[in-house]
DNA sequence: GATCCGCATTGATCTAGATCAATGTGGCCA
DNA sequence: TGGCCACATTGATCTAGATCAATGCGGATC
């Protein structure tokens, strides 16, 4: 895809309604862009904030630890924007999953130009704040669950972002290994991959070679997931 | 303190510098106010979003899951804006740790009215990025680091919060109790309780009854945190 | 400043999940 | 279409931290 085209796909999605002209163009101009083939991290060791849409692809926002431990903190997929912060106690890059054609921009400049117009700052909290939903629920799942609730709501969770329904049940790829939803969920590779034994065994799931996956029950699943029931 | 007090506290630290006298009566007319004593949770339960200002005192924003499992998600002292997301897969409640003085507001209201300044909407946008990078590096610890890396990162990082500088050390005086530090960690009381003993054995840091806290050796700390080194 | 209660510390034991070790297999490429 | 290799699965064992169980002690109250 053209440069032109990816801004485009960015301005569509990002920029607010009606936004004029001169922003329009000036983000334009400050714009970046990138293919990454799966695997790479264009961002590794940033020595400044950016901000980055994902046209298409998808990738995982990583945080390093030392003696080489590294813990997935967000998956995104195509319309996401994401916030890679330079790196402090972690190192954080963003890598993707499937060949992946990103616009980003140096933070400080991006949010320059956005208070220009408030509905451009206002969508960008939007976002944050549902950034910062995921992530809390995240923390609760790394701190206070066990195994299989953190697969299924890992599960429920990525089908509600990336599923299709099925008659009752929800399909999806996922673009992931085993080693990055361990590295997601704060498990090994073996823990996880018992678990998709565990919960296929169960009949809450089918497998569909490695990556496809079928939610057979949706309500088991989240009732495995450790969530509280909104009804008590 | 009077509402009238609380408001214009809230008002200086977060209203952007020559605001409009209309947005500035405008949030007036929707704030809401509370003291909570020790203890009290406001917002426990609450069936829409809220945006709260901590005027004075401290608290713990908690995550609750199933089988009484409580996972504190953050912890708000004095000046800090937090959101308090209503219930879906948890539910959440902001506890009072010492006695708070709140400013708080239906967040929907809130940001309809912070959309009409834009330097408004980009403070809280500052301060919501803030508050997803602390949630990450909490992602990080919980999912990939040991019971002594977590509580050595906690030391330090809230030292730089509610620390004040004596001499090389720091001292500070905590809030909260073993069992908060524990449901933050993700750590039993027992597990936090050991693991101050090791700190304080091998001379990094010194208590003063069951809150004082002195670090002695930042750099050992830091060290022990299993943070990337930076200069690597 | 004596009393008491709830938090904190310390010790013994248990277990979920990590680690170590084969074995199986999906999917890509020649 | 067959062969290969990285990824996934499965099994055996180990361990960090949970759990269970006393005991200690800070600090609020009178």
């Amino acid at each position: 895809m053209s440069y032109q085209d990816l801004f485009e796909r960015f301005a569509v999605q990002v920029l607010p309604l009606g936004v004029s002209d001169g922003t329009h163009s000036r983000f334009k101009s400050i714009a970046r862009f990138t293919s990454a083939r799966t695997g790479d991290a264009p961002f590794k060791g940033t020595s400044t904030d950016q901000i980055a849409f994902v046209v298409s692809g998808s990738a995982k926002l990583v945080a390093q630890a030392s003696h080489g431990r590294e813990q997935v903190v967000a998956f995104h997929f195509a319309g996401d924007l994401v916030s890679i912060p330079a790196s402090t106690a972690h190192a954080y890059s963003l890598c993707a999953l499937e060949d992946c054609e990103l616009v980003y921009f140096p933070a400080d400049e991006f949010m320059r130009l956005a208070e220009q117009e408030s509905g451009m700052v206002a969508e960008v909290l939007n976002r944050s704040l549902q950034a910062l939903e995921r992530c809390r629920e995240k923390t609760v799942a790394l701190g206070r669950k066990t195994a299989q609730e953190k697969l299924a709501g890992f599960l429920v969770t990525m089908s509600d972002r990336i599923g299709t329904c099925s008659g009752p049940n929800r399909e999806m790829v996922l673009p992931m290994s085993r080693k990055d939803i361990g590295d997601s969920l704060g498990l090994t590779i073996e823990t996880v991959s018992r678990q998709f034994s565990e919960l296929r065994s169960l009949g809450l799931i089918e497998t569909q070679g490695r990556s496809g996956i079928s939610l057979l029950k949706m309500q088991g699943l989240k009732e495995r997931a450790g969530h509280v029931k909104s009804a008590a």
